[in-house]
DNA sequence: ATCGAGATCACA
DNA sequence: GTGATCTCGATA
């Protein structure tokens, strides 16, 4: 297996994030076929990557080299999964957003409450949840075989990928490093971001 | 010490 | 639209 993304510079990580698509992501019985990937930069200002303000016990794994996951719990229930892209000291990444469960249905199913196969793994953390995936993942190398978590290249590339803006991520909305494989169904739709929209008290009056 | 917001998901 | 209740940065 030969993992080019991997090798790509940090200010190439969306051609690594690109060339992700269609990979399979096994684990804990499970195949993933991935199908939606967000790139974040480390290099400069991407006020939208958790390592824009600098290294934390959180998200150290995301200055190390490549190939190794960065695991980040996320409204304190859900996990998600970034793979480390570029060289050691610059904090790029490629965070798995979405796929579509090709091997271990019925494993997949009894990990997840969930109404159609589509939605098995059509989130961030769904990802997580049906590869059996914990924060012990975070740290472990995804390509020296000796993490949970292993990667499978696809036969064929992915026909057509689609690019737009990052979902959930209030700045930046004109980098175009959402790239997902056109029109498949595990795909979510596009939901646009509406800061402070939400409050649990009213205002309080005038 | 406390607060607010966040790369989310399932359900009503 | 709501709640679950972790992690970080800002404020005090």
């Amino acid at each position: 297996m030969s993992y080019d993304w991997a090798k790509l510079p940090a200010d190439r990580v969306d051609e690594a994030a690109r060339s992700l698509l269609g990979w399979r992501l096994n684990a804990g019985g499970v195949t993933v076929r991935l199908t939606e990937v967000e790139a974040y930069s480390g290099l400069g200002k991407d006020p939208a990557s958790h390592a824009h303000r600098g290294m934390t016990n959180r998200n150290e794994v995301m200055f190390g080299p490549a190939g190794f996951l960065y695991v980040y719990q996320i409204y304190g229930m859900y996990l998600c999964a970034n793979i480390v892209c570029g060289e050691p000291g610059v904090a790029a990444a490629v965070l798995l957003r979405a796929g579509e469960v090709v091997d271990g249905l019925d494993v997949a199913r009894g990990r997840r409450t969930v109404r159609k196969d589509l939605d098995l793994a059509s989130g961030p953390a769904k990802i997580m949840q049906v590869l059996a995936l914990t924060k012990a993942a975070n740290g472990t190398s995804v390509i020296d075989g000796t993490g949970p978590l292993t990667l499978t290249r696809p036969l064929e590339p992915p026909q057509e990928i689609s690019a737009g803006p990052r979902v959930g991520v209030t700045s930046a909305h004109d980098v175009p490093w959402r790239f997902w494989i056109t029109g498949d169904p595990t795909v979510s739709a596009y939901r646009r971001h509406v800061p402070g929209k939400t409050r649990k008290t009213p205002a309080p009056g005038r």
